[in-house]
RNA sequence: GGCGCGGUCGCCAAGUGGUAAGGCAAGGCUCUGCAAAAGCCUUAUUCGUCGGUUCGACUCCGUCCCGCGCCUCCA
């Protein structure tokens, strides 16, 4: 299987450096505000990778941080007049519910840096000793000329970066590229002690300290959204690197962003969804897969239609994966059956190329929805074979296992979908069953009047009717 | 300014040296008291521009235009 590498910008074949293992390690969030979208699709993104390796049959080693001590962490606190392990443990808690809610495997290992205080403060005095790192005043900097590939990922030179800076110039620093492996207290903040006074880390230093820790000096994948590859993915290779003399990560993967009006979102612009806003209107797995209907470099717009065009999509599998559970449950024996045995091997086959292609989980959604229209035609049919509707079930079920969607049972997943739309409309179910009931009977003495009147009144609030052939009427919300 | 990414149907989105998956929307049909819902069918001679390479390019190369990202915390 091929993944794209940053560090080559190409695809590359996936070749772990212990065969059958792979080991990979993400950057995971700042605990000290709610996830958004954007971070939705970089977890997911590991999710994916990390739930394929698996199913590939690997071992897979999956470390996750958690940053929990940092400038923002500091100040939310302060703001808050709250301690910062306060605030930190309440989004930590927020996080893993959204998380749980998106259904998203939990890391064989997801430290928090507070937690690796001491192998932080081993790896930099490590770094001093080899003169890569310096004391000023207890703030310890890396120095970045002295270690000779920086610059290799993100494809930047330090020439270009040091006319380039716009960073403050710290006057600590003996160049304007260093950055902070360790930073000394200021009064009243949180600190650790350490050789160089107290202090706490800089941020880059705890996913070197992590991952050296809880997988090895060289390990198979890493990565993180886009926007970690300068600096912070950079100076990781510096600082591991620098401190073992060995390869730090052998393939890098980054996803892309999720943008709204084509615009990055971020928390700094302000343009964010958070996570808990959109579940509460909408399954977890319409997420998912409003997330992995485009590839995971790819740029991804968020908008309103977008969601609701994600929405109905989903809807309309389920609808047919109803429609095909119903007609097994029938037990009929179709006259002239149509055999897909070949075509459902076929699709298991694409299914595997296409993810081991970059993960092209894209391209398997397109392929699931050619075969909802081929249900579809051959329940109209009535040709269906419900032999082959089990094993295409079984298909199914591993792209599940992968994807974390299309498993769910239809009528779990169209009824939340109905629960989660009448939150968002003025009338009660109860309200509703009462006027369909009114119109049953108007139906009866064919007052089509009346039983029109209602059926537009309730349209207006957004619900549909649905009259069925043996005289009983369902509602749906429109999307 | 430097580095990088992208421009494929009205919208979203795969793809690729051999002639454009899929979804949404739209139109037609089936169904229906009429509807709705659902299903089926149809919908890009064309892939930002202009050149070049090639038997052949949307796919490779170059130009230009447009959008975005990183260079400061950021998934």
């Amino acid at each position: 299987m091929q993944i794209y590498n940053t560090l080559t910008r190409k695809k590359e074949d996936l070749i772990p450096l212990e065969a059958g293992r792979v080991k990979m390690y993400a950057c995971g969030i700042t605990v000290y505000d709610f996830c958004h979208l954007g971070h939705a699709r970089a977890l997911l993104t590991y999710d994916i990778i990390a739930r394929y390796l698996k199913y590939k049959g690997y071992q897979v080693l999956f470390v996750r941080n958690i940053t929990d001590i940092d400038d923002k962490i500091i100040n939310r606190a302060n703001e808050r007049g709250i301690d910062y392990r306060d605030l930190t443990k309440q989004y930590i808690g927020y996080f893993y519910e959204d998380t749980n809610t998106l259904g998203l495997l939990r890391p064989d290992h997801e430290p928090r840096a507070t937690d690796c205080i001491a192998e932080i403060i081993a790896l930099v005095q490590g770094l001093i000793d080899k003169d890569l790192a310096y004391n000023v005043h207890g703030d310890v900097f890396y120095a970045v000329r002295k270690f000779k590939g920086y610059g290799k990922l993100s494809g930047k030179n330090i020439e270009e970066l040091s006319s380039g800076a716009r960073v403050d110039v710290n006057e600590a620093k003996r160049d304007p590229l260093d950055f902070a492996l360790w930073k000394a207290a200021k009064l009243n903040e949180p600190s650790w002690d350490s050789p160089w006074g107290k202090g706490r880390p800089g941020w880059h230093i705890e996913c070197s300290a992590m991952s050296m820790k809880y997988l090895s000096a060289t390990f198979d994948i890493h990565g993180g959204g886009r926007d970690l590859i300068f600096p912070h993915h950079e100076n990781e290779i510096a600082q591991s690197e620098g401190f073992t003399d060995k390869p730090f990560a052998r393939y890098w993967f980054h996803n892309g962003f999720v943008n709204i009006n084509t615009e990055k979102m971020s928390k700094s612009l302000g343009n964010f969804k958070t996570i808990r806003d959109i579940l509460q209107k909408f399954p977890a797995e319409v997420v998912r897969f409003f997330i992995l209907s485009s590839h995971y470099r790819s740029p991804l717009d968020y908008t309103d239609q977008n969601i609701f065009d994600a929405v109905t999509s989903l809807e309309r599998y389920y609808e047919t994966k109803k429609r095909l559970k119903d007609y097994c449950a029938q037990g009929l024996d179709p006259a002239s059956p149509e055999k897909l045995g070949d075509k459902i091997a076929a699709f298991k086959n694409d299914f595997i190329t296409s993810m081991d292609d970059d993960f092209n989980t894209a391209k398997v959604v397109g392929a699931v929805f050619e075969w909802v229209r081929v249900w579809n035609k051959l329940l109209d049919e009535g040709r269906a074979l419900c032999d082959d509707i089990r094993v295409f079930f079984n298909v199914i079920e591993e792209i599940h296992q992968t994807l974390g969607m299309f498993g769910s049972d239809p009528d779990v997943f169209l009824t939340e979908l109905k629960n989660k739309r009448v939150t968002q409309t003025a009338v009660s179910p109860e309200s509703i069953e009462g006027l369909i009931a009114e119109r049953q009977g108007a139906r009866k003495g064919k007052n089509f009047k009346r039983s029109d009147e209602i059926r537009d009144e309730l349209l207006k609030n957004g619900i549909v009717l649905k009259d069925h052939p043996d005289g009983t009427t369902s509602w749906t919300v429109k999307g």
